[in-house]
DNA sequence: TTCGATTTGTTCGTATGTATA
DNA sequence: CTATACATACGAACAAATCGA
């Protein structure tokens, strides 16, 4: 269910950033399509969407995921 | 360079304060203008944003700056 | 072309918990 | 016990870009 604990140790923040790679990795999240909103994102998981943006930068600077305002996110296409 | 002294016995908080209060003396920061982000001046003196938020607390009760939320802290124009 | 809704990205201000001296 | 400092998290607001009616 990809749950996120509220009492855990390590931040909201990298929470998200790790169900949100698993995804990707799964392919729920496939190459060059979009990913759900923030808005959404921060719906579903019960966090604000500054968290979701937190975590979606990690995923930026690890070159998984490119937004584009006024589009969205999307998972960046990958040659492996 | 405007070096903060972290063995310093005087606060962070009020060095920054100090440093930005000089730079808006200076015109480094003129009047009606925007000063950097609390992050952007986090990252540059090498504290957290919250130390940051601290120092321009200090401007705002002297009347130096003005935040407005979702834009920026901008410097008051005085008239003197 | 104009308008409104949606989305990303950024900003301030605030609150909480933890650690340190 | 108090002051300082940090990291985390939230809410509200704003700008710019995009898209469709």
């Amino acid at each position: 269910m990809d749950a996120i604990d509220l009492d855990g140790a390590t931040p909201l923040y990298r929470q998200v950033a790790d169900v949100l790679e698993s995804r990707i990795a799964a392919g729920t999240y496939p190459p060059g399509r979009r990913v759900p909103s923030s808005r959404n994102l921060a719906d579903e998981f019960g966090v604000s969407r500054r968290t979701v943006v937190a975590a979606l930068e990690i995923l930026h600077e690890k070159g998984l995921v490119h937004g584009v305002v006024g589009r969205g996110t999307f998972v960046v296409e990958t040659d492996d």
